[in-house]
DNA sequence: CGGGATCCAAAACGATACTG
DNA sequence: CAGTATCGTTTTGGATCCCG
């Protein structure tokens, strides 16, 4: 009755919801991945690592990979010598930054 | 320059917020717990199993446990027999509530 | 009824070396 | 420069049994 809106006990409807986010966004480093390419804009694969000191280069391949995979970032490779990626949001990625804002609000705000 | 109210580039500033946030919320089961008591109000141990199929003794026990020590929820046992206990959200609790619905939403609207 | 303890499987993460 | 491959470690989750 508080919330008129949302109908979730439609038998794991609301599950679904959260773990489908948690499994796009979860883990230690998708959230702050976003995070740099949603403030900061477009960045190359090894600035990504120097904002991001203690990320291992299979982490950030990997979940560089999977958050192409679900559509939140574009990656974008030049044809040349040396070779030059480029990662930004997609409209997708941008509309997660609703959630980022609020969980970062409330990191801040709770020790 | 387009979020001059959050400052996050003062050395892991931004990441700690985010990674602070994702542990005391993150994995598999925590959101599911506040939900049902942030939007049902107060649930026994088994009711919560009986809302959660699938989820496991340990993992319940576990995250109680975690969401009690965060001081998220609040853990009141009558000390009868059988035992009774009951588990309600704190008013730090309901802080989270605002993502939960943010990611709530996110997950109905993409997929 | 509401857990705790133990053991095990699986997934996430990390260090290092190698490549076009 | 921008990755992949392999291996080992750490964390997470699950099955089962026991207890007041």
């Amino acid at each position: 009755m508080s919330t008129p809106e949302i109908q979730v006990d439609e038998k794991g409807k609301l599950k679904c919801c959260l773990e489908d986010t948690l499994s796009v966004i979860g883990g230690k480093w998708k959230l702050v991945i976003l995070w740099h390419l949603g403030k900061e804009g477009i960045h190359r694969y090894n600035e990504l690592r120097r904002l991001m000191p203690g990320i291992t280069h299979k982490m950030l391949s990997q979940k560089l990979k999977e958050l192409e995979a679900d559509g939140l970032i574009n990656r974008k490779q030049y044809n040349e010598v040396p070779p030059k990626v480029e990662y930004s949001l997609t409209k997708k990625g941008y509309s997660v930054m609703p959630i980022l804002d609020t969980m970062h609000k409330w990191g801040r705000e709770n020790e």
